[in-house]
This record gives structure tokens, sequence and C-alpha cells, in this order.
DNA sequence: CAGGGATTAATCGTGTGCAACTAAATTGCT
DNA sequence: AGCAATTTAGTTGCACACGATTAATCCCTG
């Protein structure tokens, strides 16, 4: 079938984990500020501090991107303290991702102020559970769709 | 007060938003790679679908995007032949972005493609419009806190 | 144990996003 | 009219995001 009218609502829906993904990552970036972090490179540190170390592998299919965004955002890292990178010594073709001491000392401090500014918004009318879980109905929908079935290719 | 756990619901909320966005993203580059357009590409198109011509100005506030990110975008869908830019005469500071005859042409059959791949998704167990509701209820709590009280800089 | 396929990171190229800044034009105020 | 504040796009610099490719290593099978 396929009108020729835009599906008002699925594009809403996307525009709206677009621009409401945006905002919170804006969010984040003001509430790590002052540990210089952005959203990405937190998630990262949030992942580590659960498991470490990891490998680039392992981090990336925690955190859904590939080594062409992990490796140079895990140099940055590097550079500014928070981690190490490590050559394995069983398999040299994987890279150990370790937290430094500093980042170990730093996390109840990243974790208090991100609470803190959390602390600043009421999610009064919304019920989180069920929202967190619609979305993940939605992911796992997308998830079954992607790439197949759309070799209609012109 | 502010304890030394990590506020797993929120975290995971801005997680799963950051993740879904790619995902629709994702899907959207798929349904729109025969027309060899990105998501925010198409959204711009979207808005110029509905007017045309408007300036970059009223572009980003209905997008959300600034002229940093629109002014090459632009430049991009004009070199593939989707608008033109073009400085307004009234005031010179403004530039007109105008669809072109190929890109109202080509409107029906972006917008078929694109239902066509929304049609292989079923979101069965989704209520829609309450999803977009609480999106937009969480982006309009986001909205009232960034940058407001977030000054106990380190 | 040699050699080909698979796995893993890194690299490269393109396209957003956005903060900060610049340049030009307009507006507003005296 | 004249000049300062504002508005508007563009530019620059940095940080993702990801597809495609590459290089090194590992594993497996003959």
């Amino acid at each position: 079938m396929s009108n020729t009218t835009p599906r008002r609502l699925d594009d809403q829906l996307c525009f709206a984990f677009y621009s409401a993904s945006k905002k919170f990552n804006h969010f984040y970036q003001d509430a790590l500020r002052p540990f210089h972090l952005t959203y990405p490179q937190y998630i990262t540190l949030l992942a580590l501090w659960e498991t470490s170390p990891m490998t680039v592998r392992e981090l990336g299919s925690h955190l859904n991107l590939d080594s062409g965004t992990l490796t140079p955002l895990l140099k940055r890292l590097e550079k500014q303290g928070w981690i190490t990178r490590k050559r394995s010594d069983q398999d040299e073709r994987q890279v150990n991702v370790t937290l430094t001491d500093h980042a170990l000392e730093k996390r109840d401090e990243v974790y208090a102020r991100v609470n803190d500014c959390i602390d600043l918004m009421s999610f009064d009318g919304v019920d989180y559970d069920q929202l967190i879980d619609q979305i993940h109905q939605v992911m796992t929908e997308l998830d079954g769709i992607s790439h197949k079935d759309l070799i209609h290719e012109s």
C-alpha cells in the first residue's frame, strides 16, 4: 500500500527519541563538566566501574559502539588519566582497558555529582519502568527489522 | 544527601534514549539509502516539504539545530540538488532555503519508501501516544533544568 | 606444522552536533 | 543621521558515530 503521506507518528517517535537523546546528552555534559567528561566517556567509565579490565570488544558490545568510535574515545580517556590501554599477553589481538587508581578514587565523586544534578529534576508524571520497557520494546522491534527486507533498493 | 551509588534508573533512561536514537537513526539511514539521505537531512526536507522557503534560523528552531550543524548539512543537500540557498533581498543577514523542483517531485517517492519500511515493523505492545507524551514530559523536565542551578562547579 | 579463515583493534573518510567566535547586516536609540 | 546592541550565517575546532578497510594475531584443519 504505502500511501504518500508521511507517517506522522513514526516520524514523531523517531524525532522525539532524537531530540530527547540530544537533551539528555547535553544534561550529562553539564553535570560532568567538572570532570571534563562527555556522556559517551561517562558510560564507558560506568561500564568499567562495574567490570575492569575489559577488552575493547567487550566494552563495545556493552555500549553498542565499534572500535572506530571507541579507539579514539579511549585514547582521550587514557590521556586524561582515567584508564590504561595495554595489549593482552595471552592474545595480542586484544587490548585490555583498565581503570587507573585515579578513576577508582573519583568514582564516588562522579556518582554524587550526577545524582545531585538528577535531584534537580522531578519526573513526576512519568512511569520510569514502563517508559524504559516501552523503549526496549521499540528497540527490539528495530533490531528485528534492521537490514532485513530493506532490499527493494532502487 | 546524594548517595554514592549511581542512579540506575536515570542512567538507564538516558542510555535507552541514546541507544534507541541510534537504532532509529540507523533504520532511517537504511530506508533512505536509495535517496542518499541521512536522517538529519530527511527531517530537514520534511520541514521544508511543510513550508518552503524557510530561513536557516527558522529551520534551526524547528529542528533544534544551530547554524554550525545546518550550514554544512544544507550545503550537502544543495550539492545533491534538493534545495537552493539564496541570501534574502529584504534582509541580507538571512538565507532562504528553498526546495528544488526535483525535491518536490521526489517527495511522494520518499514518503512511500519510508512508509514501506515502517510497515515492516509492528509496534504491538506499544502505546504510541502515551510513549510520545512521556518522552515530551521528560524533555520538558530536561529543558527546565538545563543550565540551571548546575553551578556548584568544582 | 603450514596455510587459510576468523577475530580483533586500529585507521580512514564522511557526516553530524555543538560551543565559541567572526563578519555582515539590521535595528534601535539618541 | 550615527552609532551601539542585536540578529543572522558562516567558520573553526573538537568529539562522537559508523561503514569500510587494513594489519596483526589466533585458530583450525588437513
